[in-house]
DNA sequence: CGTGTCGCGTAC
DNA sequence: GACGTACGCGACACGG
């Protein structure tokens, strides 16, 4: 029978090369976790790979051992372990104790003499014994009992014919020999100066110790080597010693104790949530029915039994609801069930059939036509609450079916954005298993993955159904968390008189997309193929050579090993080729113009001239975007498939494309946009007096800054001046630096700092706010907008010096982004009420930050107008005037 | 062959 | 290493 393995780990190695092996991983609070990331990463690796019987681990306690006092006589400085490892200790400790493992330290003993003495006792009784580690002076333990599990050579076994190979003959028995010679490094043994580990070798094989070889001093032949070893003999005399292990301490080592079983999970998931090891927190996490046991779920598959449904779904005051569908595009999107829930543990689902020749949903189910006039006046009872995972998506699948969905009251996606805008995502999910230690079933699971992947409408009825329950299910469960924390966190009211009446709007908006003209993008499409097609002949005839322009590798090797041009800045892989790289080469060579004029013009081919036409629905045959409304840290909202909020504006040939942004017959693009908001609110927040005057007289801003800040007066101040001061004041907004303000003016940081420091002397109260804003963020953990959304910056105080610096631009830039995001919220949600109100055909199309769009028949142009400016215009009241200001055209572009 | 990351560029 | 916030393209490396 084969012997039993006992693994025995020197922590302490373990640590390090965790913490050398992963860079730069810290939680969310901002402590550093990558050595505990590694060493739980390397822990299971073993675990899986090795499948030991027994465990255990050593590690180092800090204090004086016998070793500590010899380096100190001889003066050989031990490294410290870094701050950032040594903090991490105690975690990692903590791990290792949740994966009921035991530990094996005492003070004034080194893990290395731990590790020997357990290493030894524990042969003895019989085990197969590995110590895994990387330091080498363990190898001098190897037997037929004791073998190296190296980390260094990635699991690498040393037995003893192993040692022999790898040290051209010598033994396990001679390692401490080696060392006292050769030194070792990572051991911090000094050895003899001048000796390496083939003349060690040499030597120890000659002589068999260092005793041995003093003793015979004179045998060796080489007379400079006789030397050296005659001047160090002290010194190799201390390292044999320190090489030597002692396997004499007095600590108790219980074989029984190590015997693996597994880890406390429990435990362990929550020690993983807070280090935020995501991936790790629902590995560990047990697997099973979890809250779904004891749940009661029902399916609904034919019309007797949807109709006891609905005289039990009339009775409910509130309720979740959510769709399975065929698609994640709800324009495109087929329902196939519905699941309702409005009593934690107890769900419906509701299975949609149709009998209709060519549809894709199953004949088992309630017919889907039927189904949806059922439940047409319960969604549109605005008294009747509605809660939801994302609604936006419910209340789009409804319109599709001809229901107007009214009485949202909670949308656990946006609730989970207000309480915390920065975390990456809100999924369902994640939700569950952060706040409800719920792992919920995976839409992978369900659905496969990759090739193999399935329509929901081809999933089997009964884990469709259980599927969809859960989800219901725990939206209402995490509803009734979530509230509670907006209440606390005084995110109510920004929630219920914001965020969920923006969802109609963005709804309607989503709905309408908007026109494209997608005879003109083909045109233009033809025209910029043309006009590439002769400057890459031009490029490759410059360069000399064919290669792909869009690889900034193969056009740095052109650029900078070919044609020999200077290297102007770095990235983290190569040589930057970007455009300020590209401006500044083509003063030297023709080369980089023409790139300039393939990078603009291939960017907009591929991403915009192309992407386009691609994107427009087939039924409505318009352009439909998603506005994001839980992406944006700061508030704002994101555009996506496509993201119509970077539509080229700035080049002549990129403000092309918003030609090709129309509108139906008779109807106008009308576009409104805010004048300088962000610098309004700036003022507002700051009060700064100069400011408040300036936008008071309704100044020209920028020119206003130009004045102050080059001391001239303002009819003087040149379209440069002008210019600068304009950079100045975005600089301002985004929380300014000396340097990226450098970069924005091509300037040197200490001119930069020259302007800012009489932007201060002259807007003293923008100063000031700042170092408000940044003191209450370390105070507070977070910063808040006008209307209380808030941001939380923990590496504030918790990051290193650049991310401080980081944290405190983020300070100040959120506000002020935030506030501006709130007002046209704001703005968009009373026209869009007024549309409703008073009839309007008009239709909101887009939203770019500080700009609204709309279609507006001609006859509503005059009123839409006005109707918009006063909205805009008064959606808050702040110490400035707020401007807007509004222009019409048959296009984008003409009304710009 | 799909997925994740990087460099780059577009907007406000 | 770079003044804030996004999205998306093409190239490329990686892991099956």
């Amino acid at each position: 029978m084969k012997k039993e393995r006992l693994f025995l780990i020197d922590g302490n190695s373990y640590c390090y090369r965790a913490y050398y092996a992963i860079k730069d991983l810290k939680n969310s609070k901002g402590q550093p976790t990558n050595a505990v990331y590694g060493f739980i990463l390397m822990l299971k690796k073993l675990l899986t790979s090795e499948k030991p019987d027994y465990i255990g681990i050593t590690f180092d306690l800090k204090g004086p051992t016998f070793r500590h006092k010899k380096f100190k006589e001889y003066k050989i400085k031990r490294k410290p372990m870094p701050d950032n490892l040594v903090s991490q200790m105690p975690l990692i400790k903590e791990v290792v104790s949740a994966y009921n493992i035991p530990i094996f330290e005492k003070e004034g003993f080194e893990a290395d003499d731990i590790l020997a003495t357990a290493a030894r006792k524990m042969a003895k009784e019989g085990v197969e014994v590995y110590i895994v580690t990387g330091d080498k002076d363990a190898l001098q333990l190897v037997d037929d009992n004791i073998k190296i599990y190296s980390t260094h050579k990635e699991g690498f076994v040393y037995d003893r014919d192993a040692v022999i190979s790898r040290f051209s003959g010598l033994g396990p028995g001679n390692m401490a020999d080696l060392m006292a010679l050769s030194g070792d490094a990572s051991d911090n043994i000094p050895g003899v100066r001048g000796i390496g580990e083939k003349t060690a070798i040499e030597l120890i094989k000659d002589f068999k110790n260092i005793e041995n070889l003093y003793r015979n001093l004179d045998k060796v032949k080489s007379e400079a080597r006789r030397k050296m070893l005659a001047d160090q003999e002290e010194i190799a005399r201390l390292s044999k010693q320190l090489a030597t292990v002692d396997d004499s301490v007095p600590i108790e080592v219980e074989l029984g104790s190590m015997r693996l079983k597994g880890p406390d999970q429990d435990r362990l998931v929550r020690i993983f949530k807070d280090l935020d090891f995501k991936v790790l927190a629902r590995e560990a996490a047990p697997e099973g029915p979890g809250l779904r046991s004891g749940a009661c779920y029902r399916t609904i598959s034919d019309k007797k039994g949807f109709e006891g449904f609905l005289r039990e779904l009339k009775k409910q005051k509130e309720f979740v609801f959510d769709f399975e569908t065929t698609s994640e595009n709800p324009l495109d999107a087929v329902p196939v069930g519905i699941s309702f829930c409005w009593e934690e543990g107890k769900a419906y689902y509701v299975a949609l059939a149709s009998k209709a020749p060519g549809s894709r949903l199953q004949a088992e189910g309630v017919e889907s036509g039927y189904a949806f006039e059922e439940l047409k006046g319960i969604m549109e009872d605005e008294k009747i609450k509605k809660i939801g995972q994302n609604i936006k998506y419910e209340k789009l699948i409804l319109s599709n079916q001809g229901v107007d969905l009214k009485g949202i009251e909670f949308d656990t996606m946006i609730a989970s954005y207000l309480l915390n805008p920065s975390k990456f995502n809100h999924n369902l999910d994640d939700l569950a298993f952060e706040r409800l230690d719920h792992k919920m079933i995976s839409a992978d699971d369900l659905l496969g993955t990759g090739k193999k992947r399935v329509n929901m409408s081809e999933v089997p009825l009964d884990r469709i159904s259980e599927y969809s329950c859960e989800d219901s299910d725990i939206t209402l469960r995490l509803k009734r968390i979530l509230e509670k924390d907006l209440f606390e966190k005084e995110l109510d009211r920004l929630f219920t008189e914001i965020e969920l009446p923006l969802i109609d709007v963005l709804s309607d908006m989503e709905l309408s997309g908007v026109k494209i003209d997608v005879k003109l993008l083909k045109d233009m499409s033809k025209e910029v193929t043309r006009e590439l097609e002769v400057i890459v002949e031009n490029i490759y005839k410059m360069a000399g050579t064919k290669f792909n322009i869009n690889s900034p590798k193969q056009l740095s090797g052109v650029l900078f090993e070919k044609l020999k041009l200077p290297v102007v800045k770095k990235t983290k892989t190569g040589f930057s080729t970007d455009v300020g790289v590209l401006e500044r080469l083509a003063f030297v060579h023709p080369l980089p113009k023409e790139l300039l004029m393939y990078r603009e013009l291939s960017k907009l081919k591929s991403t915009y001239i192309d992407a386009l036409p691609e994107l427009v629905n087939e039924k409505t045959g318009r352009l439909h975007t998603s506005f994001n409304q839980t992406i944006a840290a700061t508030g704002r909202l994101s555009s996506s498939k496509p993201n119509l909020q970077n539509v080229p504006v700035k080049t002549p040939r990129g403000r092309e494309i918003r030609k090709a942004f129309i509108g139906e017959k008779g109807n106008l693009i009308v576009s409104a946009d805010y004048s300088q908001i962000e610098l309004r609110i700036l003022t507002h927040l700051s009060k700064d007096e100069e400011l408040l005057k300036a936008f008071e007289r309704g100044l020209d801003v920028h020119t206003h800054t130009a004045s102050l800040i080059f001391d001239v007066d303002e009819k003087d101040v040149t379209p440069e001046q002008r210019s600068s001061a304009k950079t100045v004041n975005f600089g301002i907004v985004y929380g300014i630096s000396a340097f990226g303000l450098s970069r924005g003016l091509s300037i040197d940081p200490a001119s930069a700092q020259r302007f800012i420091d009489s932007y201060f002397e002259r807007y003293p109260r923008v100063k000031l706010y700042m170092e408000d804003t940044v003191e209450e963020a370390r105070d507070l953990g977070y910063v808040t907008t006008l209307f209380n959304r808030r941001r939380y910056i923990p590496e504030i105080t918790a990051g290193s010096m650049r991310e401080q610096q980081q944290a405190e631009r983020i300070a100040i830039n959120a506000p002020i982004q935030g506030s501006a995001a709130d007002l046209i919220k704001i703005a968009m949600i009373n026209i869009h009420k007024e549309m409703a109100e008073k009839s309007f055909s008009s239709k909101m199309i887009l939203q770019v930050h500080d700009e609204l769009v709309f279609e507006v028949p001609e006859k509503e142009l005059k009123t839409m107008i006005k109707m918009i400016k006063e909205k805009m215009e008064g959606a808050v009241k702040l110490r400035v005037p707020v401007e807007v200001s509004v222009k019409s055209g048959k296009n984008w572009l003409e009304a710009e």
